[in-house]
RNA sequence: GCCGGUGUGAUGGAAUGGCAGACGUGACGGACUCAAAAUCCGUUGGUAGCGAUACCGUGUGGGUUCAAGUCCCACCACCGGCACCA
């Protein structure tokens, strides 16, 4: 047979449509399995191959089980609210809807040429009412439970993108969208307290399989850190200043304290400083910092001491000297440290460059030279002295804070709070009404949505507020507490709030009554397996368990992690082995992939190129190794046998295996390897039996189901190979009856030999010695030791 | 700075401590063809040799072992995450 791939392709998606054979059942006596890829963002641009290899590996997950008897729900939907599309809109003039529609009617008819087995009859679009309307439910409910709030501070702003953006999108003082500069500016921000999650977003970690990578970057980045909050008194007033520290065993060492600037303290005090006007002074230098210059300058210390407030140490009633440095953050802790430069690297620095005294506590190290951070024994300690591990002398200093009390144990989170909002048109309209008279007050549930008005104009206002503000009719509403005069939030809401829940949505997509039926809920949920990008195990990973972890607290879904296993794709890099990007010119568009070679050789080549967790270039002409392995694999219906060899048999059998086991541990490139040496056998052997045929086209069928279902149907097949029982390996005809092993004498390969796969050891070392050009080797020496490796090696050491 | 990952032919990459380089690309040779493409068959880590063969070879340097790409110790390079986080 031709690998006629114009012709076929089409013909069985066709089919499979008809036979709606990829949709889901709710409830069934099969068992379930949720296979979960991220929806794309759809632009404007299409899709390019890298999409295809992220989708492409629970493909072949989904329709394996399939094949294996499950039930299985593998979807798609669109993530469509965002920036992108509306910057489009400004620039066309075209509505964004109408970008988007046209967008999302591109990527579907791409993802469809593909022959993805996902269920279309469940797609989600989260610029869509029906969709968006319960992201404003869960929102609401948020801000019912305190979690949603808002609060004026300094932002990262971006005056490109004319956005607040959260840490989290700024990251290394660059905008996430534009990369331009961020700058800080004071705003009224909506926060989504995540912080109130930290501990069980960090817990849940141990419930779940993870890619350890993804799980390692999630703990970084709730960054719990242990330790102790003491309060030092201040000398001059009736005040204490409040630290946090993971170090109280080193409580002894401390020779001076520092404020962040913006530390409260000089505010309430500050006609008790004598050097207010310079303290002030430097507060108003570090405020033009942007958070970015601040964490770079990190060798040069600045700061200055605070003449006037004095902190008494809380044991040993000792005066310290209080100063105010910008290397203390006030977002972290309490905004005030203990410094102990004896053994902490940055107020070594400091206490260096300020002449402040510096008294080790801990045996080791030379502070003469640098802050001594490893274990030893207590000195200059008092109580602790003698002691001689980090663990004992913290337990020893907390026993005595508490007796005293003047401090206990505490726990802190580098994770801050979600800046939830945006001053943008194509997002969310966050549903929440400002009355004069009842403050805030969010819609009620039964008012749900709250649409997005039409607007002309979505270019956002010169001071960075929303494009809805300048909508007299949406901005001007009733407050539906009190009925009186009230304007609307304007703010939207960030992208990362739609796909926070949409594997929620999927398993009821058309409910109006809930975000999804209970019931259905309890039967899909978790999602067995999801795979990603790296780029959002941070972002949105984290989101989302936040959200959902929010959503069973009310009782809405039934278990407290929405993934039950997470794993993540590398890229597909151009040709030149960088990132694909449209300014580089080195994209490559999955359809004129699927023009030249067909869908089949497509999904093979994403799968093949390499290990599927690591990046690795696009390469053309490598692309041809699966065209050719498709048409060899095709044309193996004119070289039907009556017959097959046990040789043949066994290699097929372990074929089985190889390609069964390796699925699961996403090692897709050896799968198609190993059935690409099965062929190369087949041609060797001089063709194939049906039968056999039959059941490598059962395995070949999830990567490349097209020409498996026409093989499988030219050969008789009944109904689908793609609804076909998944073959199991029949490990008694894998057994070979002879095998060549290695010979290696004293550790070096020497020749091999021909012997009974079950041969003994006695066995063996017979053939070796009877082997003409190995024995003579071995005849004159003397043999000490020997090694027999059943099926692999026999190493003789002799000398 | 802390944490993680990676390092193998010309090239993408394979190898439960057991024959390094599977499979694919490229290159070279052959068959077919007037010819080319396509296809099929074969060769292809390096050095020396006509050859059998010998020696070398998985980032670097040590070590453990009958046997190390794989385990241990020290280091180098690149990639990713976190970062004056107290």
């Amino acid at each position: 047979m031709k690998h006629d791939f114009n012709t076929i392709e089409s013909k069985w998606q066709a089919k499979w449509d008809e036979a709606k054979l990829f949709e889901a059942k709710d409830f069934s006596d099969k068992p379930k399995y949720y296979t979960l890829v991220e929806f794309p963002y759809p632009s404007g641009h299409g899709m390019h191959v890298g999409h295809i290899k992220a989708y492409s590996g629970l493909e072949v997950v989904s329709r394996k089980r399939r094949m294996q008897g499950y039930n299985v729900l593998f979807p798609i939907g669109f993530d469509a609210f965002g920036l992108p599309t509306e910057n489009s809109a400004i620039k066309f003039g075209v509505h964004p809807r109408v970008l988007t529609d046209e967008n999302i009617e591109k990527f579907t008819s791409q993802l469809k040429r593909v022959g993805f087995s996902f269920d279309w009859s469940r797609v989600v679009d989260t610029t869509e009412e029906d969709y968006y309307r319960w992201t404003q439910w869960i929102f609401c409910k948020m801000f019912d439970a305190g979690l949603a709030f808002r609060d004026k501070t300094l932002v990262n702003y971006c005056p490109h993108c004319k956005v607040v953006l959260s840490n989290e999108d700024s990251q290394g003082g660059k905008c996430d969208i534009c990369h331009n500069d961020v700058v800080q500016k004071s705003k009224d921000v909506w926060y989504l307290r995540i912080t109130q999650y930290a501990d069980k977003l960090l817990q849940g970690l141990d419930k779940v399989d993870y890619l350890p990578m993804v799980r390692q970057q999630q703990e970084n980045w709730i960054g719990k850190s242990t330790g102790a909050f003491v309060n030092f008194k201040i000398k001059e007033v009736d005040e204490t200043l409040r630290i946090y520290t993971t170090r109280p065993d080193t409580l002894f060492g401390v020779t001076f304290m520092v404020i962040a600037p913006e530390h409260p303290l000089l505010d309430t005090y500050a006609d008790r400083v004598a050097n207010m006007d310079a303290v002030l002074a430097y507060r108003n230098e570090c405020a033009k910092k942007t958070e970015f210059e601040r964490t770079q300058l990190v060798k040069d210390k600045t700061g200055l001491k605070i003449e006037g407030l004095t902190a008494v140490h809380p044991i040993t009633g000792k005066e310290i000297p209080v100063f105010i440095s910008d290397y203390v953050m006030m977002g972290y802790g309490t905004g005030a440290i203990m410094a102990v430069p004896a053994h902490d690297g940055r107020d070594y620095d400091f206490a260096k460059k300020f002449g402040i005294d510096i008294i080790p506590v801990i045996e080791g190290g030379d502070i003469e030279t640098e802050a001594y951070t490893g274990d030893g024994n207590m000195i200059n300690s008092d109580f602790l002295n003698g002691l001689t591990d980090k663990k004992s002398a913290i337990a020893r200093m907390l026993e005595e804070l508490a007796k005293l009390g003047v401090g206990e144990a505490g726990v802190q989170f580098k994770m801050k709070d979600w800046a939830f909002n945006r001053q943008r048109y194509w997002g969310e309209p966050i549903p929440i009404v400002h009355c004069p008279t009842c403050g805030m007050v969010h819609i009620p549930y039964e008012e749900l949505p709250l649409r997005l008005p039409k607007v002309e104009n979505f270019e956002p206002g010169e001071g960075g507020e929303s494009p809805l503000a300048k909508i007299e009719s949406f901005v001007n509403c009733k407050c539906p507490k009190c009925g009186g005069d009230a304007k609307r939030e304007t703010d939207t809401m960030p992208q990362w709030a739609g796909s926070s829940w949409y594997f929620l949505r999927y398993i009821d997509p058309n409910n109006t009554m809930s975000l999804a039926d209970e019931a259905k809920l309890k039967y899909w949920l978790p999602v067995d397996w999801y795979n990603g990008g790296m780029e959002h195990v941070t972002r949105h990973m984290i989101y989302s368990r936040f959200w959902h972890k929010f959503l069973y607290d009310l009782g809405v879904v039934p278990c407290d992690e929405p993934y039950a296993k997470r794993t993540a794709q590398g890229l597909i890099l151009g040709a030149n082995g960088v990132k694909m990007s449209k300014s580089l010119g080195n994209v490559v568009d999955s359809n004129d992939v699927v023009d030249s070679y067909g869908a089949d050789v497509l999904r093979t080549y994403v799968l093949f190129m390499g290990d599927y967790e690591q990046a690795a270039p696009w390469s053309d002409s490598s692309v041809k190794g699966c065209k050719r392995f498709i048409e060899r694999f095709a044309a193996l219906t004119d070289m039907l046998t009556e017959t097959v060899s046990p040789e043949l048999e066994a290699s097929l059998h372990r074929t089985i295996k190889k390609v069964t086991d390796d699925i699961e541990s996403m090692k897709f490139n050896t799968a198609i390897a190993a059935m690409m040496a099965l062929i190369n056998e087949i041609y060797a052997a001089g063709g194939i039996d049906k039968a056999s045929l039959m059941t490598l086209a059962k395995l070949l069928c999830p990567f490349a189901p097209h020409i498996c279902e026409e093989v499988w149907a030219e050969l008789g097949g009944n109904g689908f190979c793609s609804a076909a029982e998944w073959p199991v390996c029949d490990e008694s005809k894998t057994k070979v009856s002879s095998v060549e092993i290695a010979v290696q004498i004293s550790g070096k390969l020497k020749g091999k030999i021909v012997i009974p796969a079950e041969a003994t050891e006695d066995e063996a070392f017979a053939a070796v010695m009877a082997d003409e050009t190995l024995g003579a080797l071995l005849a004159s020496k003397q043999i000490i030791k020997k090694i027999y490796v059943k099926g692999r090696l026999f190493n003789v050491v002799a000398k």
